[in-house]
DNA sequence: CGGATTTGACCAGCGC
DNA sequence: GCGCTGGTCAAATCCG
């Protein structure tokens, strides 16, 4: 385990909350510990946009994190601590509207469903929602208490860009995936109530597996053949 | 010397 | 149309 993963501290699972710029958000740590667990289980944060294509399997998702990684004693312990399982639902909320009709159209795109021939939505009005699209990938954010600002997520990035966002007063951080051909970016700040929180948003999903090796392999492959 | 980071400039979306 | 803001580009700089 990294001395980043190390840094992370848990911050409680998918429990959403109230985004200004109106994304998924998860309190969702890309190095999973639970103390109920022998071990813990790296569950890397491109995870989520991977789901992109599958969007309703996200609270399954949650449920095979749980069913697949412990014992039924040890599910018990960690479904009592996240307070039931309704914590495990991910909500369509007025905040990540947005993102889930990214998510809708992405899901549409897969059964063939062809935009220009929607009956019903006028040219014009196509114009306008490929330009947003364009713009809006899905994306998905976590929350995590760290003293670093980049977590060890397995895969390598490149940092392209800095920007002081209004309102803030630490500056936000812009990442691209080093991989040929994978277009996979992810912005890190840190929360403004709260320094010690690190806000990593990932948008756009991977085209290869992560550039190194993570430990603990056999858990975290056992893991991974439920999430990839 | 090559790759990574920094940082000011530029661009595009959005609200008024 | 204009100004504000977030996101990206790319030249300069840093660093191993």
């Amino acid at each position: 385990m990294s001395s980043t993963s190390q840094a992370m501290l848990n911050q409680g699972l998918f429990e959403e909350q109230e985004m200004p710029a109106q994304m998924n958000f998860f309190s969702f740590p890309p190095n999973l510990t639970h103390p109920s667990l022998g071990c813990h289980h790296s569950l890397k944060p491109l995870t989520m946009p991977s789901l992109a294509a599958d969007a309703p399997s996200i609270t399954h998702l949650a449920e095979t994190l749980i069913l697949s990684s412990a014992t039924h004693k040890q599910r018990e312990a960690i479904a009592s601590d996240l307070g039931g399982p309704q914590l495990l639902s991910l909500q369509r909320s007025s905040s990540n509207l947005r993102a889930w009709g990214d998510v809708d159209d992405c899901l549409a795109s897969k059964s063939s469903v062809i935009d220009h021939d929607r009956p019903g939505i006028s040219p014009l009005k196509m114009k306008k929602i490929k330009a947003r699209r364009k713009v809006r990938e899905p994306r998905f954010c976590f929350k995590t208490m760290s003293d670093v600002d980049v977590l060890d997520d397995g895969y390598k990035w490149r940092k392209y860009g800095q920007k002081v966002v209004k309102n803030t007063q630490h500056p936000r951080s812009y990442y691209r995936c080093t991989k040929d051909n994978c277009r996979v970016k992810k912005r890190v700040e840190r929360l403004a109530e709260d320094p010690r929180m690190v806000i990593t948003t990932y948008e756009g999903r991977h085209v290869h597996s992560p550039s190194h090796d993570m430990e603990d392999s056999q858990a975290q492959s056992q893991l991974n053949n439920f999430l990839w």
